[in-house]
RNA sequence: GGGGCCGUCGUUCAGCCAGGUUAGGACGCCAGAUUGUCAAUCUGGAAGUCGCGGGUUCAAAUCCCGUCGGCCCCGCCA
């Protein structure tokens, strides 16, 4: 028995055709003489019905089925009676009367039940990760992460793009993301790493001539995982040869507008709006910015400056600031919740919260009342209203900026000034080149060392390096990093000179980077690109909570998975051929 | 490496704070009934070493310690 048609496509239209299906028992309603079987597949649930009147020995067979048995059945499309049509189904005004039946497969009873409102934990879906992809939601965002890969592959390819692969065993690299390694077997002691981007790659295509290129590229990062971080993702990575910053921005947005019109009927702005990094810092504490509501960060420098409060003037004084977040309707919070507001910012990384409610009549309630003065707390914040709250941080620029950007987030969260039927996506430019690390007592790019400084700022290289801005662009939308992108270095003495200044010796530039060094003094056209995190675009463009929606078999917080039990031990006879000996407690595997 | 929440029939929860009945509900499962359901219904039934180990106690799902696992966050993620 071969399927004719599949189960969500059925209707009026078909009425009287005879015709077979094959799909999962969803659901079974037994009534004595007449069973009703909800059959399902990728397309949807058609109703079956058996007859004893009609066909008693079929009816007896399908007296067997049970949920998820497998089963091809043949029969009749009828019109439903009037009073039984189901309008919440699409294939509701019809059912089949079947007159064959098949049994495929059985099923024995499932650890949980295949409904869209699951109520089953994420470790029993994702052990049983071939129960839960039958799930129609599952399937859905598998279809729309297809329907995004087709869409991108057909507009790159419009624009001459080529779709390249670059290697899956490559080389460690230093700076970064810990590598996941690869041991050599014919190269005892050596090791592959698995690529983290393909990012040297494609710039070696440039050098090649490739010109455009374009990959849905596997990543691996072997750091600590989080709602929106997966150890191995994948990117919509790309590199053009001879454009500008402008051009790929253009490109992006065009797919990215392109990608949302045709899955989800959604028009994003054009052109997106743009904010420098700096920008982005001081007014939501953050290079990711949530611009689905505003509440965005106050700088109080001059009132903090003149003010009677030593922790704030302290701040300034050593090179700190001082800034606040305007709380709307925040007065009426008790002294319990701004308490725990408080406890937040500390462990935010704050040393202290200080806060002013405006109350209804004007008056000010505050833990710093005796050092304020209204008037210049006035002209301060022009914006602060009656029944506003205000919270302030006074601390050095990184800490003000981490508690507050946080603090923003959470409020607007609780608050509900989150709009979810908002997309907001920003490119955020001009990242500074370098941040001077502390720890390593030396500088260390903020993007990567391939980011080319705007030419403008190239003499600052020499002078002062802090100062120096890039021509990188990351894409954020409604508060996540979409993705990120640079116009490339391509002379060979500014990559050399970025190395130097990241200490990166030249012993070391030549072993780790000696290739591209190389190819970028045997003509390197000059180049730039992106790459997109195409598991986070799913995952707001399905608006799924968590990233691991979007992929078919992920791995949970501690990197492993519970279908296959990945990662596992392995033979001593398996190390011992790849020269690895290892010093973990576990016993190894026995074979 | 650190902080928080969670772990009880197949599943999902209650019980734990204040130790003491036969550990309870719902869904699912099994059997029977049932010719218009679509969360079908009705009747009956089976099903739990309370994650694991140790301790306190006359007595531990409950209190304490450890451990394992899941999730969220910090660090980390150029």
């Amino acid at each position: 028995m071969k399927r004719s048609h599949h189960c969500g496509e059925l209707g009026l239209a078909q009425v009287g055709q005879t015709v077979t299906l094959a799909g999962w028992v969803a659901s079974r309603r037994d009534h004595g003489g007449v069973i009703f079987i909800d059959i399902r597949d990728r397309y949807g649930l058609t109703q079956i019905v058996f007859d004893s009147e009609e066909n008693a020995p079929l009816h007896s067979i399908a007296d067997r089925l049970r949920n998820e048995y497998v089963m091809a059945i043949t029969g009749n499309v009828s019109v439903r009676p009037e009073e039984s049509k189901n309008p919440n189904l699409p294939t509701g005004s019809i059912e089949i009367r079947a007159n064959a039946l098949e049994l495929l497969n059985e099923a024995k009873p499932l650890p949980f039940s295949i409904e869209d409102d699951v109520h089953a934990s994420e470790s029993l879906r994702l052990e049983h990760r071939y129960l839960d992809l039958r799930r129609p939601r599952m399937q859905q965002l598998l279809h729309l992460r297809s329907q995004v890969t087709h869409l991108t592959r057909q507009y790159l390819h419009g624009l001459q793009f080529m779709e390249i692969e670059t290697p899956i065993l490559t080389k460690s690299t230093p700076e970064g993301a810990r590598d996941y390694l690869v041991p050599s077997r014919v190269n005892p002691g050596d090791f592959f790493a698995l690529p983290q981007s393909p990012q040297l790659f494609k710039q070696i295509l440039m050098i090649g001539g490739l010109d455009r290129y374009f990959q849905i590229a596997r990543c691996f990062r072997d750091e600590d995982l989080r709602l929106d971080r997966q150890p191995e993702f994948t990117q919509i990575d790309l590199e053009m040869s001879f454009v500008d910053r402008e051009d790929i921005i253009q490109l992006i947005e065009d797919l990215i507008r392109l990608i949302f019109k045709e899955t989800k009927q959604i028009d994003l702005p054009s052109p997106f709006l743009r904010l420098s990094f700096e920008e982005s810092l001081n007014r939501y504490g953050t290079d990711k910015p949530d611009l689905r509501f505003d509440l965005p960060l106050h700088d109080l420098y001059d009132f903090a400056k003149t003010c009677d409060f030593q922790v704030f003037r302290r701040a300034v004084e050593s090179n700190g600031m001082v800034k606040g977040l305007v709380i709307p309707k925040g007065a009426a919070f008790t002294r319990n919740r701004i308490d725990n507001l408080i406890e937040t910012a500390k462990e935010f990384g704050a040393k202290g919260l200080a806060w002013v409610k405006i109350n209804e009549d004007g008056q000010l309630d505050s833990s710093i009342a005796k050092f304020l003065n209204a008037e210049s707390l006035r002209n301060a914040l022009p914006t602060a209203k009656p029944g506003d709250l205000l919270v302030f941080v006074a601390d050095q620029a990184t800490i003000v900026h981490q508690v507050l950007g946080r603090l923003r987030l959470l409020l607007g969260e609780e608050l509900e000034l989150v709009d979810r039927t908002r997309w907001e996506p920003v490119w955020v430019l001009d990242f500074p080149m370098f941040e001077y690390d502390q720890t390593s007592q030396r500088y260390v790019a903020l993007h990567h060392p391939f980011t080319a400084p705007h030419p403008e700022d190239t003499p600052l290289l020499d002078s002062n390096p802090l100062q120096a801005k890039t021509l990188a662009y990351d894409l954020v939308l409604n508060g996540f990093e979409l993705g990120g992108g640079s116009i490339r270095i391509h002379s060979p003495r500014q990559q050399e000179k970025v190395f130097d200044l990241l200490k990166i010796a030249k012993v070391e530039a030549r072993e780790k980077f000696g290739f591209l060094l190389e190819a970028l003094e045997s003509g390197a056209p000059p180049h730039g690109g992106i790459a997109l995190g195409l598991d986070r675009l799913i995952m707001l463009l399905g608006q799924t909570e968590s990233i691991r929606d979007t992929i078919p078999f992920p791995k949970t917080q501690k990197a492993q998975c519970l279908m296959t039990h990945a990662p596992s031990s392995v033979s001593p006879e398996q190390l011992q051929e790849l020269s690895i000996r290892t010093t973990a407690k576990k016993p190894a595997a026995t074979p």
